[in-house]
Order: structure tokens, then C-alpha cells, then sequence
DNA sequence: CCCCGACAGTTGAGATTGTCAATTATTGAA
DNA sequence: TTCAATAATTGACAATCTCAACTGTCGGGG
């Protein structure tokens, strides 16, 4: 299977050192990817960032900060930065939990919830045209097994 | 086939919105590579981005300035002070290419490359230690997905 | 009940990385 | 010979990462 390189230099002569470090491809391919994405996204003002963060404050799970920083693995403070930014444009609100007055919990609002709609067009096609060589099948089975890399559990 | 989780929820309430989202695996998975990689590195004075450049400089393909800046997808500025820092450390050189007094080829020298035998121990070990979860095949597969996505070309 | 270690959020700092414009020296082709 | 294009460099600025310190709150043991 898969002769259909030269084995040695597919894109220049480089790539002898580095070519098959899985390291290395995923960096290089999440370059592309959020590239794509900002670009996509900077029509309506977003970043990658902002889009995870107001997704999953759209999405009805009532994450907190804390929620946010695990999921997305950023450090609490960068948290703090980006719902900052999205509540002063109107996108999230805090809201306090009662349960625990410690945490604040992050929803979307509505004007927020219209924002995510449009940019999850947006991303879509900012991952369709990343992915656009990897067949449906394909790509299901990169995200099994990024899944086991991105979530050690 | 996978029908091990219950689909909704794996790890919490999160997940619905980006879950399955190729890009924000990919973005994930190399949050943990990159900081496993840095970690390793750590020791020996090296982090992946030196790491990357000090290992192309090593293995005998004499690329360019604009080589790297290609291969590893960063600003020409960027290559200017990686190599900086490695040439001030004495572990690469800026070798005058006769055919094209332009450019700068970067060669590690003999310190370098003794470095870079030693830096390949802690960066295996520290991929081993993020994709421990998949097998040989698995990381085969998972790498010649992501040369799809990594070079376009 | 009170004390205290742990946690959520915040602020601030400094290093690293990403992006872009402008400049110099050199190349290659008209 | 002239000139557009390229490689490297410098400088500036935004975005991101990483850490330490601080406040308010929680939860449990005495």
C-alpha cells in the first residue's frame, strides 16, 4: 500500500529529518488549519478563539470559566481575556450560579447565538477546504484517532 | 463499529459544539504534543521550534533560510532569530551558498549535531509518551492522514 | 460554629509566537 | 544594462503561553 511516492523528498529536498514525525505533521497541519480559520472567521470579527469559546457557550452545556480552560486547555486567565472580549461585544453574558458562587457560568446570548450560527458556516467551510483531500470516511477516522490523542483521559 | 462511549459526553459535560470538530482536535492534540515536547526538550536547553530547525540543519540536506521558512510554515523573520540563537550557542552555521550569495545555508555543526543525537532521545520519548494510546498501525495511519492535510501541495 | 486548605476567577508580568511592512543585497531575465 | 523578483534582515505590533500573586468562596475537620 501507498507506493505512490518516492518514499524520499515528496516536496523538496527537505523533509528527511522531520517528514514522518507525527509531532511535526500535527503542527504543521493545525498551522493550516487555524490559519484557515481566522481567515474565515475575521469577516464577522472573530478568531479561532473566540469562535470554541462563544461554540460552547452557544451550545447549552452552561460551562464555567473553569469548563472552558479544561476543554479548550488554556490557562484561566486567557479565559478571563476572551469572555471579556466577547461580553463587551454583546455575544456572552457571566451569569452566577447559585450553587457555587465562585464560578461564573458563560452563555451565549442572543445576538451571540445569531453570531455562531453564521460562523459555524464560516468554519465549515474553512475545514472543508483544509480537510478537502480526505475523503468522509477518512476524516472520521483522523478525529478517532486525534480523539485519543487530544483526550488522554 | 465504536461503540464503546455513549456518544453523548465522554469526558463531562462539554463537547457537544466542538466534540467531533476536526480542527479543534487537531488543535488540541498538538496543544499536548507541543507542551510534552517543550517539557522533554527542556533539559537539554531546546524547545520544538529550535529542536525542529537544529534537526533539518542536521540531517545533511542543507536547506536555506527560505527552506525552513517553508518546511516548518514560519515568517522568514522567524528563521532569522532561531538561527541566531542556535549560531550564537555554536550549534549551527551560516554557510555562503557560491551559487547564490542571497541565501544562507544552515548546517549544524559537530556540537550540534552531538546535540541534536541527544535531543532525538527526549523528543521519542516524548512522542511516545502522547500517542502511547496508539498502536504502531495507528500512528502510521495517523500520519499519512495528516501529510494530506500538512502538504498540500 | 470556626478554621483552614482547596478552588474559581482575576490581575499583572514576561516570554514566545504570529503577522506584516520596509530595507538591502543579489539574482535572473527582458 | 535595467528592472522585477527573491533571500535575508530589522522593526513593530498583536496574539498566545506561562507563571505568580491575590480575592472571594467552598467544604470539611476540629
Amino acid at each position: 500500500m501507498s507506493a505512490e511516492q518516492p518514499a524520499v523528498t515528496r516536496k523538496g529536498r527537505l523533509s528527511a529529518a522531520l517528514g514522518d514525525d507525527l509531532s511535526f505533521l500535527l503542527a504543521r497541519a493545525n498551522a493550516y488549519s487555524l490559519a484557515a480559520g481566522n481567515a474565515a472567521l475575521a469577516t464577522i470579527g472573530l478568531r479561532a478563539r473566540s469562535y470554541s469559546v462563544l461554540a460552547l457557550a452557544a451550545d447549552g452545556s452552561r460551562p464555567t470559566q473553569r469548563d472552558l480552560a479544561d476543554f479548550l486547555r488554556l490557562d484561566p486567565s486567557q479565559v478571563v481575556a476572551l469572555v471579556d472580549d466577547l461580553q463587551t461585544r454583546g455575544l456572552v453574558a457571566r451569569e452566577a450560579d447559585p450553587a457555587d458562587r465562585r464560578t461564573n457560568v458563560v452563555i451565549a446570548t442572543a445576538a451571540g447565538r445569531v453570531l455562531y450560527e453564521q460562523a459555524r458556516v464560516h468554519a465549515r467551510r474553512a475545514e472543508e477546504q483544509v480537510f478537502a483531500r480526505l475523503s468522509p470516511s477518512e476524516r472520521e477516522r483522523l478525529a478517532s484517532l486525534l480523539q485519543l490523542v487530544a483526550f488522554p483521559d
